[in-house]
DNA sequence: GCTGACATGTAAGCAGTTACATGATTAT
DNA sequence: ATAATCATGTAACTGCTTACATGTCAGC
């Protein structure tokens, strides 16, 4: 539902064609949002359709045709009315947390396997949260730093969890491998 | 695809109903998955056909019956089958970071507006997630642990940060309004 | 010669959600 | 009275994802 709403903020902007649409979603929303090319170019049609938003074909050289789509005005009630609604609850799918929750039915050194994978992974977002307000720091927005800010201070929060928590591992390993000796 | 997965789990350590695993999903699953009733029973059924769940009826006095379903020798294999397969990236859909994306369409009281009822979720949430370790503190795994102690880092965090944003916001709202009073 | 970036699109399938249907009991 | 809790279930719908289809050019 909120599909419409995210690619009329996008071209409130800035012109675009799909293929930015997705890379945005991949380099910016990475964080909190995400949609495929299967959800996009349907998407864009719709809009074309009931007169949001207006196509221009780019005819470009060594490379692929790109349609340039174009916010109406029609296009930029369309957003503020999304723009209005209430604030969705957020939703969050996390298939480590879940393995944590069922951890008793694995191994300490499986338990630990995945914490390591997952402090990488989220030291991974980070770089790419910093490198990406390095990038535009000069033109982000209050609110867009702020959105920005969250991702990383959640991002930061968890991984000094993930490592306190392998710390603690780590104890409970060594003392029952003591206790075996004995 | 991880319903089933997660009834398996769920069900591993305790036989329960539908309506029991919805409650789980609500009060110690809040923070990192859900699932409505039009998934838990249909899947169920199926896993209960599939021979991996068995039902007991539950006759009760002055509430109605009760399905109890007991997890099978091939549930739990099913179940381990799930626990050793690749973890998942994790999915975050945040309706309210999207709005802090495009807060410059909107003005500074509604972005205020926006961060204080962000505020007071993720304040609810904590004190959901702490009452939950107060209550099982005493029969919780260490990775059970684990999972409470990720998701209220996290929490914490984004309070901290949406705070300190708010504090920031309040600053730039009264300069502009010294600069209109001159 | 092959991989990756550039670029658009469709169709099948799925894993759900939402809404509906039912109904007793208890607490306000 | 009436809302909330307990309890189970179905059917229609939806909003995607996945996989497929197509093709050029640049760089290694």
């Amino acid at each position: 539902m909120k599909s419409k709403g995210v690619i009329l903020g996008l071209l409130s902007k800035k012109s675009m064609s799909g293929y930015d649409i997705k890379l945005v979603f991949q380099e910016v929303f990475a964080h909190f949002f995400d949609g495929s090319y299967g959800m996009i170019y349907p998407t864009l049609k719709t809009l074309e359709k009931e007169g949001k938003i207006e196509k221009e074909v780019i005819v470009q050289e060594g490379k692929p045709n790109k349609n340039k789509y174009h916010i109406t005005e029609e296009g930029r009630e369309e957003f503020q009315m999304y723009m209005t609604q209430k604030v969705d609850d957020e939703i969050l799918y996390s298939d480590f947390l879940l393995r944590m929750y069922f951890g008793e039915y694995s191994s300490m050194e499986q338990l630990q396997q995945w914490i390591v994978e997952e402090i990488n992974k989220k030291e991974d977002d980070i770089k790419k949260l910093e490198s990406n307000y390095e990038n535009w720091k000069d033109n982000l927005t209050i609110s867009q730093k702020i959105c920005l800010d969250v991702g990383v201070s959640s991002y930061y929060a968890q991984v000094r969890t993930l490592k306190e928590s392998l710390e603690h591992i780590e104890i409970i390993v060594s003392e029952s491998k003591m206790k075996s000796l004995i």
